[in-house]
DNA sequence: GCAATAGTGTCTATTAGACAATATTTC
DNA sequence: GAAATATTGTCTAATAGACACTATTGC
């Protein structure tokens, strides 16, 4: 296997971004609409080249930052931000019908934010609830086609990243990525109910979250701002690795 | 954004391998040795550029029969092959100083081949224990540093690979892709302690994988190989989520 | 018999889930 | 007081892990 720098086949590198947020108890995603061919007028992932000298990483926080004002923090910072992870790479030679096209897929968990597009394209850009995006039961099952309206292979990517969310909040901290810097119990009970699309028993929720070490830190303050009585406000604690685990309820 | 198409950067995309494979009570990676320059003589995963009309699958499938002869099956098949998919993308710019690659790595996982390197280049291509390959042990801590004898980022990449495979036997069937088509409960309880490098009760191993559902099937015969009293053999069940999990024991 | 591995049974501490009861706010 | 949410407590069925014991082979 000689090593021809000179005979590559050349390809185009972008990163796409699923970014997720909750928001009024749906779980949501970022979408923009497209302005030009194809798929002109559908909506679809933001996303962009690569630049020549820059990361992977690099470039899926630039965008989020392009598309949201986020700043991305990797692991465990505190700062007011989205977390970051990079998800999977979709690479089939027709997902592009202009030209050879690689995307490095990146997923992004945000809390719930003031104004849906605060920075760049305002008027084109939405936060959808991803069954909507995912074509999950606006529509009956036609011969069992469930169509996406999502331009390209963004359904897929799009399944892909909520997949993760779902499977990745059981078992670490990751939850606390789509909540304000200080929550309640019961906001971070939402967060898991909006992502699982179940209902949770709040006393057993209550006693697990304060039972795992490193999940949750008191901040002591209190709020009132669901109703009811007050509840204790916590921060995220140093723990990415939830044990036990929180278990999604069974089918 | 505009998105015009003759004013991207090029890219190479290349795939690297992962493929791992217990031998002697070790858990170990296919590593070839790098006949040219920039880091000639080293050791580092088998790999090569995606073609110009292939999709990322499709040419790990490819570099996976050309290094090993095995043909991969993605999910579920039970022909005597390796189980592949995609691990993560690397993207660094100076991650190979003669141009920039982006390399989309796979994990493979295969039972234990009769010759190391039946295939292609054979006497530059070895099985290597993972531990030997991350510089694990074989040296003291000098000043905080570890180091790989694995070129480029390819250090970086295994350890990403074992990572998957160590926690993805937790909670899926996986582990029986290191098995031939037909093995013992003991054979699988070695793979196990192999992966995690820990040592299982043989009793509560045994009740734990004959009790989910799924896992595995009797073939109905039996076998001596191990010495002792015969044990049953059995085959891959269908179900790939398992579900009590086998859990990985404390540290 | 002895050594080795396979397989079953039993006990206990822990835990997930159901749900009663109490606390503290707004209206 | 009524309604809403927060928080603590209790009970039970299921389970993980420790480990005794039996089964069946080769030597």
């Amino acid at each position: 296997m000689p090593y021809d720098p000179s005979a590559f086949p050349p390809f185009a590198v972008t990163v796409d971004l699923v970014v997720l947020t909750v928001r009024r108890h749906a779980l949501c995603a970022l979408a923009v609409r497209r302005g030009e061919e194809p798929y002109k007028g559908m909506w679809a992932l933001p996303g962009g080249f690569v630049r020549a000298n820059e990361d992977l990483a690099t470039a899926a926080a630039r965008e989020l930052a392009e598309e949201t004002g986020l700043r991305a923090h990797d692991q465990g910072s505190r700062s007011p931000g989205a977390h970051l992870e990079q998800l999977a790479t979709y690479g089939d030679p027709d997902r592009d019908p202009r030209m050879r096209v690689v995307s490095v897929a990146h997923l992004a968990l945000a809390p719930d934010l003031p104004s849906p597009t605060a920075g760049g394209d305002a008027r084109s850009a939405r936060w959808a609830p991803v069954d909507a995006l995912l074509g999950v039961g606006d529509a009956e099952v036609r011969e069992g086609e469930y169509k996406s309206p999502l331009a390209f292979d963004h359904g897929d990517i799009l399944a892909a990243g909520v997949e993760r969310a779902r499977s990745k909040i059981e078992y670490s901290s990751l939850a606390t990525a789509f909540c304000p810097p200080e929550f309640t119990v019961g906001e971070l009970r939402r967060v898991y109910e909006a992502v699982w699309g179940v209902v949770l028993d709040p006393r057993n929720f209550h006693r697990k979250v304060t039972g795992t070490p490193g999940f949750l830190l008191p901040s002591g303050g209190t709020t009132t701002r669901q109703g009811g009585r007050p509840a204790q406000l916590f921060r995220a604690g140093g723990a990415t690795l939830l044990n036990p685990p929180m278990l999604r309820p069974e089918v």
